[in-house]
DNA sequence: GTGGTCTAGACCACC
DNA sequence: GTGGTCTAGACCACA
């Protein structure tokens, strides 16, 4: 059975986009984040939204809030570098359960993979 | 400028799926449906959904329909093989565009895949 | 240098609360829980300030949430009992802390302990 | 039925600091305080607030105002022993409270303190 | 009915 | 100005 409307909270949507940001040095480490209320006008959303993707971010160590002054990005370059290995990691488990789901074997996914790295079409 | 909230229409998740399942022939060429009731049934949605998911399948040549009777796979087995095709090159460039965004070398990419694909790890 | 309103936040008041609760078995072991929208009436504060308490439990695996049915303690007695010690270690530290600024020796405290255990003054 | 939101009045917390100060010999007996306004500005709090608080001392008969000239700390030895006593007292009786409510028999009270004597983790 | 999420708006302490 | 908390009220999917 399948489980259709399959609606991702706003705030881990916003999370992830965030995720992605720090893992490819949009944001750079120690850097200062805009504020919750900046974000929310940039996201459109509700303060309150943004900041509870924040919290999560610095529940896993992602970020650090500062009182009176805002949010900085971790100075862990490992725990950032572990971040884009996760990200890597889970994009392509996504992509190749897809694949496999389509009875494609190892080497055709493979090659599939080659061709539309060499060939630049988008 | 992100846009949150990308609920997927009911209708356009079941045509994925429908198409899922004629690319790898769960439905086969030629093969009776299900009745739209049924398949209401069975995805546990509005039968006006299925209806339009299956009408979006025809115009697109998939399923061809027989007053009285139901809905057929098309038996054109050249279209079918061309979905598969097409499900599996959105899979990769969705795939490769999220791995470049998080800058991956294309010979990153490969060895990636390579490795994913001999360490079966869930 | 001191500072003053030391007010917890509501929430955390609540889930220690919950928490004493569960270590004294007021709350079984693998039990249904007050919904959200009774615990708030209990306790006289908004929903989602319980939601955000048992969010945290949760979180802490002292609680399990099943949707469309309510939320249940956990069955993992082992952890309660882990709970049940952290909580007297947290109020023996928490005392001991306080005697010492006054200056008690160690003998002193335990006499002080255990005459207090003896004469069954409130 | 529990009162959250339990924010104790500043008053009151300077007050038990500075009985804290006295009991622990921090100002001696018959030492003059300092001014309502420098403890004002060292509890960084607005002076009435300072004020309230040596007034209810005075009440106890732990501080003595003398006109023109400022509080001074009371010179009686045996209320100050007194007040040693009843703040040992009262952090002896809630703990031992807490831990009642935990269940704790009198005899693993005792073995959670002595423990807790010997080992001096923080 | 349940839990979960979101919004709008408010207040607080800190600086 | 900042982050943090709280309220009131709404909507959703699930059963």
């Amino acid at each position: 059975m399948e489980s259709f409307q399959n609606t991702q909270p706003i705030y881990l949507q916003i999370m992830n986009l965030i995720k992605k940001q720090i893992a490819t040095s949009v944001f750079n480490p120690g850097q200062l984040l805009e504020s919750v209320r900046e974000l929310a006008m940039i996201y459109q959303v509700n303060p309150n939204t943004v900041q509870r993707a924040l919290s999560e971010l610095e529940r896993e160590g992602l970020v650090r809030s500062e009182r009176t002054i805002g949010r900085y990005i971790t100075k862990d370059e490992a725990a950032i570098a572990q971040l884009h290995q996760n990200l890597v990691d889970e994009a392509t488990s996504t992509y190749i359960n897809n694949v496999l789901e389509l009875h494609l074997s190892p080497e055709e996914i493979l090659t599939t993979v080659k061709s539309r790295l060499k060939g630049d079409n988008t």
